[in-house]
DNA sequence: CATGAATGAGGGTTCATTCAT
DNA sequence: TATGAATGAACCCTCATTCAT
């Protein structure tokens, strides 16, 4: 039992390396079988196809993405401190695992339109901050049109960064540029800390 | 010998559609040939191989964008100027042709390590406009580390909202935002315009 | 002790609905143990293999098919009285077993050849029955060229009429059609009753 | 294109070879292939896949099969006589060419449904023609409940002379066997020729 | 006796590319 | 230039069977 757990997640994190590093099409069953330390068939066993693998391997990670960015952002007071626990949280979850993170960004765009609209989503999560502080007047003088729009600001300040970072045009730690990400969010958003 | 020009920029615009609407990997050949009014062996008299297809099609239009954002650069003084008409001058041109931005999206992945590290690249003269801002210290006191990191918030507002938009997240004209996205940009890299 | 057979009975049950149902092929082992509440690995502690269970199920009632032929017609006298007898007998076992006699219907191709020409089949009993009428000139001016051409014509009238009835040409059972089977194989083989 | 066309017919004749030695489950595209003289892919040039090849070679013949004995028994009066014509046209057919019927046997059970209901089918010529006969009285006292009754021995008796010269228990022609075959069919179905 | 993970060969199919016409 | 048949390798997946537990 505990071999055949072991086996799953075996799989799962090789994968996970081999997407990241050669793209979904470009990475075969076979080599993933060969890289997990099985035959092509035992795959089989532990998923209905390649398909259910790509999408176990988004789905629990996208969710989970979510889950901890709520988690973190109830614990906080105000837009500003909300979003600020946000990036700082996503700058640590990115610094312990960069190839998840890859793997998530990698293959977004073919996922989620599968995605239940109930479940839990990282972008509805700081949409849902962002307009939690408009309903409660935290913004001034708001910048962008709605709260979809400034979300799409915020997530494109972190993720391009961490971008940069995977294509070495930014060196070191994504939790080393957390401050900087804060400021950057709040000056794109009118937001006074 | 017009026509055999119409015939090669046929082939590429079907193909520019289709990798956009499949994937790359979810394109064949045979597919892009039937589409383009031909027929498989002939696309080989037009280009050497899919790869190559797919490689013409992103450095052209990769420089492209960037000597576009040049021009638009140079007519300007001082970074906020400069930056501002960058953006808008990106709204417009991807309003004009939202499948090609999207197909360079798409692939920019797999390609951006094969781009000469001299031919012109939309980071490099982002890049360059904030340095010679940081040079001419039109910054009083930059958030960000330096020009690089700034130019990853840029791109990720910019960016982002276009994918927000692709992804039905936002609607209408990218052209409708620019003024927001100007004000994002000035407010992450700390800029009164 | 009693469980283990019973085991062995609900899997050759199984496996005879699920090969008339979907073919030989394109049932396999693991649907097999499924529906027999079982695992794959357990039906090779009751089997060799596939092959044997498909032998062991085409053999065995084959050969029981065989014998109680045998054992009707050895009850009458006279090639008609026989000959009747078989056929209201096969009758009740179709309409008793009609899975079963499909069957044999499905996998008898492929299985004939490795009959035991010693063991008892249902061609050798008909043939037998119809050379001995032969033998004892029941037959005035018969037909056909010998007793194999007849069994041929026997078989033919009543397997094709199960056969239509298994396509859905004709309904009812096959014991409401006996009376008009006797009659036919009567008029083919030129016998007056 | 003349290439092209015997290669497909090439493919055709090797396959229905083939499916007739081992089986259509047993057959490869692989070995289909390699006895035309071909790679794998090839096939899949001129066939959407191995189902649609034995879809082909089923329908194609099975219909050609129907317009036959149509033709054959419109040339006479009297179902005696459109009988007698269809079968011994059947048995030169069979004589022509043994393993294209053999085929059509092999893999009717799984073709049947999919054909369609307006077709041309062997069933429904001698079934019709019965039909006919009883219309216009030529039966006197007829043993049989319904035309397709009828239908279903006269097949019997045709196909399985035919299948007993497959399994080598009967030899020689089918057209040496036709006017017992016809003798046969009359005495079943009480007609006096 | 039973389990179910693993094997390894083979299944049908797709696809970028080549080449005789 | 254009065609489309053919190639050959790789694709994802299934399956009968084995074996450690």
């Amino acid at each position: 039992m505990a071999k055949g757990t072991n086996t799953k997640e075996t799989i799962k994190r090789q994968a996970l390396n081999l997407f990241v590093a050669q793209g979904v099409d470009g990475t075969g069953v076979r080599e993933i079988a060969k890289t997990s330390g099985i035959t092509e068939g035992a795959i089989y066993r532990h998923f209905k196809g390649k398909d259910e693998l790509v999408w176990l391997l988004f789905s629990e990670n996208y969710s989970a993405y979510a889950e901890k960015l709520e988690a973190l952002q109830d614990r906080e007071h105000g837009v500003a401190n909300k979003l600020a626990a946000m990036i700082r949280g996503f700058c640590m979850f990115y610094d312990q695992d960069e190839i998840l993170f890859r793997f998530l960004l990698l293959v977004q765009h073919g996922q989620l339109d599968k995605i239940d609209d109930k479940s839990p989503s990282p972008v509805r999560v700081v949409a849902g901050v962002i307009q939690q502080g408009l309903d409660q007047e935290e913004f001034k003088a708001p910048p962008f049109q709605d709260a979809m729009e400034a979300t799409a600001w915020v997530f494109g300040i972190v993720l391009e960064t961490a971008t940069f970072k995977i294509y070495n045009r930014l060196t070191g730690s994504m939790y080393a540029r957390a401050d900087g990400l804060v400021k950057a969010c709040n000056g794109a958003l009118g937001l006074k800390p």
